[in-house]
DNA sequence: TTTATGACGTA
DNA sequence: CGTACGTCATAAAC
């Protein structure tokens, strides 16, 4: 019974196959991008998952010409011409293909495809597994046995000539073990290995078969006769040498086990993104069609054997523990307080351990504390942000985080949002967390089982890993967003001083004013009603009062600022000044008082940063939202004054990037005239005012300057003229001339957002400096406003994203800086292009150089990263 | 009790 | 008919 089924693909050799065996013209998406190789290979990859239903998968491609065959023989496939134009970019694609079905590929600088395969199927066989190999390169058949089958395209696509020792025997004569022998006597044309003059595939045979094998030739060399004896005796080294080419690596140094390589199921949303983005709709009907009808889940659901460790072992048994080890960790955490109940631990060679914590003897516990607290132990977490929080509060340390599953399904998958563990686990192992006994643990009478979820992990993070690697995200991952992880954790853990009577004051005099705005729009409208209901603000407005009818939404019409505004300007009825006087208060309101029962434990509200969320690459903050307190008016101000410094330090420090974007469009997009603006030094949006109109900076007004403004951000958000028109009240007409001024001026910022949504269409994705993507399928929606919309959606993305990516090294840089220099002051919040510090006594002059150098040092863009700082005993003092 | 919608604060 | 978020209140659906 053989341990599972190993299907291994020759990748380039399959895509060069269906490269010349379709035609490219019948293969391209609409903005010309050829997808013959893909498509060819592709579909050759379906037909084999659906005909071999292995267990285990890997489709093996070649790095580069150079290789130890080479190095060997100078001459080795010196011959092969350069790789057509049309081939070249689609590898990649069949990579994100790959990528998108959950498919690893491999590769390995100095060796071929093939050494790869020989070395996986000597690995497999090893474990009795059964290996069926796909390759258009004859030299695989030396492979063949009774474990393997060597599957051969004879042409096109779809005809496989299946390749059994006896098939071998049939077509050549020989067994597969003679094969290399024989190769090397007969050369081999397509990796110039020149053969010898007067012998062909019968003569080799047939010398095979009399003499046993190459060496029994060289033994007998002198015993042939005839014009072809004295030929062979001529090339004999040329043979040797081919000899040892053909030979294959059966151990080449691979960072991946063959068990690894376990199939799980396609990647629904990816593969819709990547054949959307090929436009292959037949093949995606194949693929979704025929696969799920296999034995899925094909990640079989692992038997967990939990080890149990007697009292006093656990330093040994982690010791022992192979890393990297995947962690599941219960416990609770928040308000910069947490504790941790039980821990599981689960390893690659298998052992599965689950404990509370409560049950451990001290020395136990203190092995755990230690173990968790070691750099070098790599581990595996599900968004371990939080663990992290919990064993803080505890005085334990979490180190040597390498792999956090929350945080590699974010940067892998941007198109939705960062599911839990159990969400992970049915999309990319295809099966629940859970449906495997094993130990589990009773905890408040409650059972609980850290085992599965930390083997849960531990499958998860092999797959992410690979995806995240496959992807180019890995330095992302490791130098970004792993060390932020930790960063955000001490930012929740200090958070921000706030001063509560002053919050209070405020939530009353708030309420104040808006009881008395509510109370004469009573008195106007001659009864009370509920003026935060859209819908009886509707009933009053549009019907009581007879007021025109603003823009239509789905219940109705629209009572926002704006419909309100125009109203009071067209028909100046009282009660519209009152509604929007009552909406400004309240809300100001609700916002004190949503932060007023935060503070109660320490003095300080703590939010929490999510780092999986955002589309772009952005922070988001949540109980409370910190990203969102008002500036805008002076009432608002007031609020941000309620935000202080805290007890044993000097002062806030605020930091803030000024027109990152825009910095940001100039170093994507090139364009001299935007770069030189910045270079500049002067006013921005003078500057560019001066430029599109074409006058002296000094003629350009406030207004001039207000429209540039609105037109460069409105850009970066993919506005048309018609909304550029509405945002500055102007005549449709008018804009369009505006835009097209603008764009003949900055030309380079033209061609850059074009490109952007082009490069997007054909590949299904946005990409930021750092290589963050954005998937966005409906590049190629049929639906109009949908397609419209991602296409605004890949405009931005790079702008924001990149934002993202800068300020994220700045803070990392931040942190570095604070503790090289052994600074106590700390970062306390983050607000998109703003830092937010606690200055501890005696550091302000210190840290305003510090923070200015890590946050422009950040990113090398074509344009210098401008900070400007303030400092003050507040939020808002310290804000201008 | 949960879910959708409208409105509105920030970058 | 400009991007990205989170929160609150109401009203409808359960």
């Amino acid at each position: 019974m053989p341990t599972g089924r190993l299907l291994l693909l020759d990748g380039h050799s399959l895509a060069y196959r269906a490269f010349y065996a379709l035609p490219v013209d019948n293969f391209s998406t609409v903005s010309g991008q050829p997808t013959n190789a893909v498509y060819g290979f592709t579909s050759m990859l379906i037909n084999c998952l659906r005909d071999v239903d292995p267990t285990h998968v890997a489709v093996a491609f070649d790095v580069s010409r150079a290789t130890f065959r080479s190095e060997e023989y100078s001459g080795y496939k010196a011959t092969r011409s350069a790789t057509p134009e049309e081939f070249r970019g689609q590898v990649d694609l069949i990579r994100d293909v790959l990528t998108a079905m959950g498919i690893r590929y491999l590769e390995r600088e100095g060796f071929e495809a093939d050494d790869v395969i020989a070395t996986l199927v000597t690995q497999a066989e090893a474990k009795d597994m059964e290996i069926a190999i796909i390759t258009g390169d004859r030299d695989a058949f030396q492979l063949v046995s009774e474990a393997t089958t060597v599957l051969y395209p004879r042409k096109g696509v779809s005809d496989l000539a299946r390749m059994t020792p006896e098939a071998v025997v049939g077509k050549y004569g020989l067994t597969p073990t003679q094969y290399p022998d024989f190769a090397a006597l007969r050369g081999d044309p397509s990796d110039n290995l020149p053969g010898i003059p007067g012998v062909g595939e019968k003569t080799a045979a047939k010398w095979i078969v009399e003499y046993g094998s190459l060496d029994g030739i060289v033994d007998h060399v002198d015993e042939i006769r005839g014009k072809v004896g004295d030929a062979l005796r001529e090339a004999l080294p040329q043979v040797l040498i081919n000899r040892r080419l053909t030979q294959l690596v059966r151990d080449v140094a691979l960072d991946v086990d063959v068990e690894e390589l376990i199939r799980v199921a396609p990647h629904e949303q990816a593969v819709h993104d990547v054949f959307d983005a090929l436009q292959f709709r037949v093949l995606r009907e194949r693929l979704l069609s025929a696969l799920p009808t296999q034995a899925m889940p094909v990640v079989p659901a692992e038997h967990v054997d939990q080890v149990e460790v007697a009292p006093g072992s656990w330093s040994r048994w982690l010791d022992n523990a192979v890393p990297p080890a995947a962690i599941a960790i219960r416990g609770h955490w928040g308000s910069g307080t947490g504790t941790i109940d039980a821990v599981g631990i689960s390893c690659p060679a298998g052992a599965t351990v689950s404990v509370v914590i409560a049950d451990l003897r001290v020395d136990d516990r203190q092995a755990l504390s230690a173990w968790l607290a070691n750099a070098v132990v790599a581990k595996s977490l599900h968004d371990a942000k939080g663990p992290l929080l919990a064993l803080w509060a505890m005085g334990w340390d979490l180190q040597g985080v390498t792999s956090d599953t929350a945080l590699e399904s974010y940067l892998v998958q941007q198109g939705h949002r960062g599911g839990d563990l159990s969400d992970l686990t049915q999309r990319y192992l295809g099966r629940p967390v859970a449906d495997a006994e094993s130990g589990q643990l009773t905890l408040e009478g409650e059972t609980v089982d850290l085992g599965v979820q930390a083997v849960a992990i531990r499958e998860l993070a092999s797959v992410l890993d690979a995806q995240v690697v496959a992807q180019g995200a890995a330095d992302l991952l490791r130098d970004v967003e792993l060390p932020l992880e930790r960063v955000l954790a001490r930012m929740e853990r200090i958070g921000i001083a706030v001063d509560a009577p002053g919050l209070q004051a405020l939530s009353e005099e708030f309420g104040s004013e808006a009881r008395a705005a509510e109370s004469e729009a009573f008195d106007i409208v001659g009864r009370p009603f509920n003026l935060g209901s859209p819908k009886q603000l509707q009933e009053v407005l549009f019907v009581e009062r007879g007021l025109p009818k603003t823009k239509k939404i789905k219940t109705g019409h629209t009572t926002d600022a704006e419909a309100l505004a125009s109203l009071l300007e067209k028909t100046a009825d009282p009660v519209l000044a009152c509604i929007m006087r009552w909406r400004d208060w309240t809300r100001l309101r609700q916002t004190v008082d949503g932060l007023i029962p935060l503070a109660v434990a320490d003095g300080r509200i703590h939010t929490t940063f999510q780092q999986t969320v955002a589309a772009t690459g952005r922070l988001s903050s949540t109980d409370p939202n910190l990203q969102n307190i008002p500036i805008r008016t002076e009432s608002g101000r007031r609020i941000r004054a309620c935000f202080v410094v805290g007890d044993g330090y000097e002062s806030l420090l605020t930091a803030d990037y000024s027109q990152i974007e825009m910095r940001i469009m100039a170093h994507l997009s090139e364009d001299a005239g935007l770069i030189e603006a910045f270079a500049d030094g002067e006013d921005l949006h003078t500057t560019m005012a001066a430029r599109v109109f074409g006058v002296d900076s000094r003629d350009v007004d406030a207004e001039l300057r207000r429209r540039i403004k609105a037109m460069s951000y409105g850009l970066a958000y993919g506005l048309s003229a018609f909304g550029l028109a509405q945002q500055l009240e102007i005549d449709p007409d008018e804009a369009r001339v505006m835009r097209e001024d603008y764009f003949a001026r900055f030309g380079g910022v033209r061609d850059y957002l074009k490109g952007v949504v082009e490069e997007a269409r054909v590949r299904g994705y946005t990409e930021t400096i750092l290589g963050r993507r954005r998937y966005l399928p409906d590049l190629v929606s049929d639906n109009r406003q949908r397609r419209e919309m991602a296409e605004r959606m890949a405009l931005n993305a790079p702008v924001q994203g990149s934002a993202a990516d800068i300020i994220k090294v700045a803070m990392l840089n931040v942190v570095t800086g604070l503790g090289e220099r052994q600074m106590s002051s700390r970062l306390l919040l983050q607000v998109h292009d703003e830092l937010v510090l606690e200055v501890a006594p005696g550091e302000e002059e210190a840290l305003r150089r510090l923070v200015v150098q890590a946050m422009s040092g950040a990113a090398r863009l074509r344009v210098p990263l401008d900070v400007s700082v303030g400092v003050g005993a507040t939020w808002n003092s310290a804000g201008h």
